[in-house]
DNA sequence: CTATCATTTGAATAATTGTTCATATGTATT
DNA sequence: AATACATATGAACAATTATTCAAATGATAG
Protein backbone atom coordinates (compact mmCIF):
# COMPACT_ATOMS: atom_id res chain seq x y z
CA UNK A 1 0.00 0.00 0.00
CA UNK A 2 2.58 2.67 -1.12
CA UNK A 3 -0.06 5.82 -1.52
CA UNK A 4 1.91 8.07 -3.34
CA UNK A 5 0.07 11.27 -1.81
CA UNK A 6 2.43 14.11 -3.65
CA UNK A 7 -0.50 16.13 -4.05
CA UNK A 8 2.02 18.47 -6.11
CA UNK A 9 -0.29 21.28 -5.91
CA UNK A 10 1.10 23.06 -9.18
CA UNK A 11 4.47 22.91 -7.92
CA UNK A 12 7.44 24.39 -9.57
CA UNK A 13 6.00 24.39 -13.26
CA UNK A 14 4.08 26.86 -14.49
CA UNK A 15 0.92 25.64 -15.70
CA UNK A 16 0.96 28.20 -18.00
CA UNK A 17 4.67 29.71 -18.38
CA UNK A 18 4.11 32.17 -21.01
CA UNK A 19 0.82 33.50 -19.23
CA UNK A 20 2.39 33.93 -16.17
CA UNK A 21 5.53 35.59 -17.37
CA UNK A 22 3.96 38.24 -19.63
CA UNK A 23 1.22 39.19 -16.47
CA UNK A 24 3.96 39.00 -13.97
CA UNK A 25 5.94 41.44 -16.27
CA UNK A 26 2.58 43.80 -16.86
CA UNK A 27 1.59 43.61 -13.66
CA UNK A 28 2.01 47.21 -11.80
CA UNK A 29 4.33 47.64 -8.99
CA UNK A 30 3.23 45.73 -5.56
CA UNK A 31 2.95 49.01 -3.63
CA UNK A 32 1.10 51.11 -6.30
CA UNK A 33 -1.22 48.17 -5.49
CA UNK A 34 -1.29 48.67 -1.98
CA UNK A 35 -2.13 52.06 -2.42
CA UNK A 36 -4.73 51.34 -4.71
CA UNK A 37 -5.89 48.79 -1.90
CA UNK A 38 -5.67 51.11 0.78
CA UNK A 39 -7.58 53.92 -0.85
CA UNK A 40 -10.62 51.45 -1.52
CA UNK A 41 -10.42 50.52 2.25
CA UNK A 42 -11.24 53.61 3.06
CA UNK A 43 -14.63 53.83 1.08
CA UNK A 44 -15.34 50.22 2.32
CA UNK A 45 -17.21 51.79 5.30
CA UNK A 46 -20.93 52.80 4.93
CA UNK A 47 -20.22 55.25 7.17
CA UNK A 48 -17.74 56.93 5.66
CA UNK A 49 -19.38 56.71 2.17
CA UNK A 50 -22.33 58.10 4.38
CA UNK A 51 -20.15 61.20 4.83
CA UNK A 52 -19.00 61.59 1.42
CA UNK A 53 -22.27 61.42 -0.43
CA UNK A 54 -23.45 63.54 2.60
CA UNK A 55 -20.30 65.87 1.06
CA UNK A 56 -21.43 65.94 -2.54
CA UNK A 57 -24.60 68.07 -1.32
CA UNK A 58 -22.32 70.74 0.70
CA UNK A 59 -20.24 71.93 3.48
CA UNK A 60 -20.87 70.74 6.46
CA UNK A 61 -19.95 70.76 10.43
CA UNK A 62 -19.05 67.73 12.27
CA UNK A 63 -22.32 68.40 13.91
CA UNK A 64 -24.48 68.36 11.28
CA UNK A 65 -23.31 65.02 9.82
CA UNK A 66 -23.70 63.72 12.92
CA UNK A 67 -27.36 64.51 13.28
CA UNK A 68 -27.96 63.81 9.66
CA UNK A 69 -26.44 60.03 9.66
CA UNK A 70 -28.09 59.79 13.68
CA UNK A 71 -24.23 58.88 15.06
CA UNK A 72 -22.47 60.07 17.70
CA UNK A 73 -20.09 63.27 16.99
CA UNK A 74 -17.08 61.29 18.43
CA UNK A 75 -17.50 58.55 15.86
CA UNK A 76 -17.70 61.00 12.94
CA UNK A 77 -15.21 62.68 14.00
CA UNK A 78 -12.76 59.63 14.10
CA UNK A 79 -14.01 58.56 10.69
CA UNK A 80 -13.08 62.05 9.23
CA UNK A 81 -9.59 61.75 10.37
CA UNK A 82 -9.19 58.41 8.47
CA UNK A 83 -11.02 60.21 5.29
CA UNK A 84 -8.65 63.20 6.38
CA UNK A 85 -5.62 61.19 5.98
CA UNK A 86 -6.51 59.65 2.60
CA UNK A 87 -6.57 63.31 1.64
CA UNK A 88 -10.16 62.80 0.22
CA UNK A 89 -11.42 65.70 2.92
CA UNK A 90 -10.32 69.38 3.23
CA UNK A 91 -11.73 71.55 6.56
CA UNK A 92 -11.61 75.02 7.31
CA UNK A 93 -12.43 76.64 10.94
CA UNK A 94 -14.76 79.13 11.64
CA UNK A 95 -14.72 79.70 15.50
CA UNK A 96 -15.27 76.73 17.39
CA UNK A 97 -16.93 75.08 14.13
CA UNK A 98 -15.26 72.87 11.92
CA UNK A 99 -16.35 72.41 8.14
CA UNK A 100 -15.55 69.71 5.94
CA UNK A 101 -15.87 69.27 2.27
CA UNK A 102 -14.83 67.19 -0.27
CA UNK A 103 -10.83 67.22 -1.54
CA UNK A 104 -11.17 65.66 -4.80
CA UNK A 105 -13.03 65.10 -7.75
CA UNK A 106 -12.31 61.46 -8.59
CA UNK A 107 -14.67 60.74 -5.67
CA UNK A 108 -18.05 61.29 -7.21
CA UNK A 109 -17.13 59.70 -10.47
CA UNK A 110 -15.63 56.45 -8.54
CA UNK A 111 -19.03 56.56 -6.49
CA UNK A 112 -20.89 57.17 -9.90
CA UNK A 113 -19.31 53.79 -11.56
CA UNK A 114 -19.64 51.77 -8.09
CA UNK A 115 -23.64 52.49 -8.10
CA UNK A 116 -23.81 51.61 -11.91
CA UNK A 117 -22.10 48.10 -11.45
CA UNK A 118 -24.64 47.93 -8.37
CA UNK A 119 -27.26 49.15 -10.29
CA UNK A 120 -27.61 46.38 -13.03
CA UNK B 1 -18.62 75.71 43.04
CA UNK B 2 -21.83 74.82 40.77
CA UNK B 3 -19.89 73.39 37.86
CA UNK B 4 -22.36 73.08 34.90
CA UNK B 5 -20.76 70.94 32.95
CA UNK B 6 -23.35 70.46 31.06
CA UNK B 7 -22.02 69.77 27.57
CA UNK B 8 -25.04 70.04 24.96
CA UNK B 9 -22.04 68.28 22.20
CA UNK B 10 -24.41 69.48 19.65
CA UNK B 11 -27.76 68.45 21.59
CA UNK B 12 -31.23 68.76 20.38
CA UNK B 13 -31.54 71.58 17.64
CA UNK B 14 -29.12 71.54 14.52
CA UNK B 15 -26.28 74.18 14.21
CA UNK B 16 -27.75 74.93 10.30
CA UNK B 17 -31.21 73.48 10.43
CA UNK B 18 -31.67 73.86 6.67
CA UNK B 19 -28.44 71.98 5.45
CA UNK B 20 -29.41 68.64 7.82
CA UNK B 21 -32.57 69.34 6.33
CA UNK B 22 -31.59 69.48 2.71
CA UNK B 23 -28.82 67.02 3.01
CA UNK B 24 -31.05 64.40 4.68
CA UNK B 25 -33.74 64.52 1.71
CA UNK B 26 -30.79 63.92 -1.16
CA UNK B 27 -28.89 61.22 0.83
CA UNK B 28 -29.42 58.43 -1.13
CA UNK B 29 -31.35 55.32 0.54
CA UNK B 30 -28.68 53.81 3.47
CA UNK B 31 -29.00 50.01 2.38
CA UNK B 32 -28.13 51.34 -1.37
CA UNK B 33 -24.94 53.34 0.33
CA UNK B 34 -24.43 49.88 2.29
CA UNK B 35 -23.82 48.04 -1.00
CA UNK B 36 -21.01 50.53 -2.18
CA UNK B 37 -19.22 50.27 0.80
CA UNK B 38 -19.80 46.52 0.50
CA UNK B 39 -18.64 46.75 -3.14
CA UNK B 40 -15.55 48.82 -1.69
CA UNK B 41 -14.89 46.56 0.70
CA UNK B 42 -13.89 44.13 -1.99
CA UNK B 43 -11.56 45.86 -3.45
CA UNK B 44 -9.86 47.32 -0.16
CA UNK B 45 -7.55 44.21 0.03
CA UNK B 46 -4.25 43.82 -2.16
CA UNK B 47 -4.28 40.66 -2.62
CA UNK B 48 -8.07 40.71 -4.19
CA UNK B 49 -6.58 44.09 -6.16
CA UNK B 50 -3.79 42.44 -7.66
CA UNK B 51 -5.42 39.47 -8.45
CA UNK B 52 -8.19 41.79 -10.89
CA UNK B 53 -5.29 43.48 -12.22
CA UNK B 54 -4.05 40.10 -12.85
CA UNK B 55 -7.16 39.49 -14.57
CA UNK B 56 -6.81 42.43 -16.93
CA UNK B 57 -4.35 41.25 -18.87
CA UNK B 58 -5.82 37.37 -19.42
CA UNK B 59 -7.96 35.03 -17.70
CA UNK B 60 -6.31 32.76 -15.48
CA UNK B 61 -6.80 29.31 -13.66
CA UNK B 62 -6.17 29.45 -10.02
CA UNK B 63 -2.40 28.15 -9.76
CA UNK B 64 -1.12 30.56 -12.42
CA UNK B 65 -2.33 33.49 -10.26
CA UNK B 66 -1.13 31.77 -7.34
CA UNK B 67 2.40 31.91 -8.71
CA UNK B 68 2.37 35.39 -10.16
CA UNK B 69 1.31 36.69 -6.94
CA UNK B 70 3.88 34.89 -4.86
CA UNK B 71 1.36 32.97 -2.65
CA UNK B 72 -0.70 29.70 -1.73
CA UNK B 73 -3.43 28.74 -4.11
CA UNK B 74 -5.60 27.84 -1.15
CA UNK B 75 -5.39 31.94 -0.61
CA UNK B 76 -5.95 32.83 -4.10
CA UNK B 77 -9.20 30.04 -3.87
CA UNK B 78 -10.43 31.86 -0.78
CA UNK B 79 -10.31 35.59 -2.30
CA UNK B 80 -11.25 34.19 -5.59
CA UNK B 81 -14.41 33.15 -3.69
CA UNK B 82 -15.26 36.95 -2.62
CA UNK B 83 -14.43 38.04 -5.54
CA UNK B 84 -17.08 35.76 -7.20
CA UNK B 85 -19.76 36.21 -4.72
CA UNK B 86 -19.35 40.02 -5.41
CA UNK B 87 -19.59 39.42 -9.13
CA UNK B 88 -16.62 40.65 -9.85
CA UNK B 89 -15.04 37.37 -11.79
CA UNK B 90 -17.05 34.08 -13.77
CA UNK B 91 -15.34 31.39 -14.29
CA UNK B 92 -14.99 27.90 -16.79
CA UNK B 93 -14.15 24.99 -16.15
CA UNK B 94 -11.77 23.21 -18.63
CA UNK B 95 -10.82 19.57 -17.04
CA UNK B 96 -8.67 19.96 -13.94
CA UNK B 97 -8.34 23.72 -14.48
CA UNK B 98 -10.98 26.25 -13.57
CA UNK B 99 -10.43 29.41 -15.70
CA UNK B 100 -11.34 32.70 -13.95
CA UNK B 101 -11.52 36.14 -15.80
CA UNK B 102 -13.38 39.70 -15.12
CA UNK B 103 -17.32 39.86 -15.06
CA UNK B 104 -18.02 43.65 -15.75
CA UNK B 105 -16.28 46.40 -16.87
CA UNK B 106 -17.31 49.09 -14.40
CA UNK B 107 -14.29 47.73 -13.02
CA UNK B 108 -11.39 48.75 -14.73
CA UNK B 109 -13.05 52.88 -14.60
CA UNK B 110 -13.26 52.19 -11.31
CA UNK B 111 -9.98 51.60 -10.66
CA UNK B 112 -8.31 53.98 -13.43
CA UNK B 113 -10.16 56.74 -11.20
CA UNK B 114 -8.20 55.17 -8.16
CA UNK B 115 -4.99 55.38 -9.87
CA UNK B 116 -5.43 59.07 -11.02
CA UNK B 117 -6.30 59.94 -7.35
CA UNK B 118 -2.72 57.96 -6.29
CA UNK B 119 -1.03 59.82 -8.81
CA UNK B 120 -1.79 63.15 -8.31
C1' DC C 1 -11.54 1.39 -9.13
C1' DT C 2 -7.21 3.83 -8.05
C1' DA C 3 -3.98 7.44 -8.40
C1' DT C 4 -3.01 12.07 -9.47
C1' DC C 5 -3.71 16.83 -9.72
C1' DA C 6 -6.44 21.38 -9.61
C1' DT C 7 -9.44 23.45 -6.81
C1' DT C 8 -12.49 24.12 -2.90
C1' DT C 9 -13.78 24.26 1.81
C1' DG C 10 -13.70 24.42 6.99
C1' DA C 11 -11.62 25.44 11.31
C1' DA C 12 -8.21 28.02 13.81
C1' DT C 13 -5.36 31.94 14.55
C1' DA C 14 -3.62 36.57 14.30
C1' DA C 15 -4.36 41.10 12.96
C1' DT C 16 -7.19 44.98 11.84
C1' DT C 17 -10.90 48.09 12.76
C1' DG C 18 -15.42 50.78 14.09
C1' DT C 19 -17.79 52.39 17.97
C1' DT C 20 -18.26 53.88 22.73
C1' DC C 21 -16.92 56.23 26.75
C1' DA C 22 -14.25 59.42 29.07
C1' DT C 23 -11.32 63.08 28.70
C1' DA C 24 -8.64 66.61 26.41
C1' DT C 25 -8.12 70.55 23.06
C1' DG C 26 -9.41 74.78 21.12
C1' DT C 27 -12.28 78.95 20.65
C1' DA C 28 -15.49 82.44 22.10
C1' DT C 29 -18.14 84.84 25.69
C1' DT C 30 -18.86 86.85 30.17
C1' DA D 1 -10.05 84.29 35.15
C1' DA D 2 -14.22 80.75 34.43
C1' DT D 3 -17.95 78.81 31.65
C1' DA D 4 -19.84 76.82 27.51
C1' DC D 5 -19.64 74.39 23.44
C1' DA D 6 -17.59 72.23 19.04
C1' DT D 7 -14.29 69.11 18.03
C1' DA D 8 -10.51 65.87 18.74
C1' DT D 9 -8.21 62.05 20.89
C1' DG D 10 -6.93 57.79 23.62
C1' DA D 11 -8.00 53.41 25.53
C1' DA D 12 -10.95 49.41 25.52
C1' DC D 13 -14.06 46.18 23.53
C1' DA D 14 -16.43 43.62 20.04
C1' DA D 15 -16.65 42.27 15.49
C1' DT D 16 -14.70 41.30 11.09
C1' DT D 17 -11.28 39.19 8.21
C1' DA D 18 -6.94 37.31 5.65
C1' DT D 19 -3.95 33.54 5.82
C1' DT D 20 -2.50 28.88 7.03
C1' DC D 21 -3.13 24.10 7.55
C1' DA D 22 -5.57 19.97 6.84
C1' DA D 23 -8.87 17.60 4.57
C1' DA D 24 -12.53 17.17 1.04
C1' DT D 25 -14.35 17.53 -3.62
C1' DG D 26 -14.13 17.14 -8.70
C1' DA D 27 -12.09 15.49 -12.90
C1' DT D 28 -9.03 12.84 -15.80
C1' DA D 29 -5.91 9.06 -17.05
C1' DG D 30 -4.36 4.43 -16.44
Amino acid sequence: MAENIMNDICGNESTHPEIVRTVSEKLPDVELLYDVAELFKVFGDSTRVRILCALFESEMCVCDIAEVLDMTQSAISHQLRVLKQARLVKYRRDGKTVYYSLADDHIQTIFDQAFEHIME
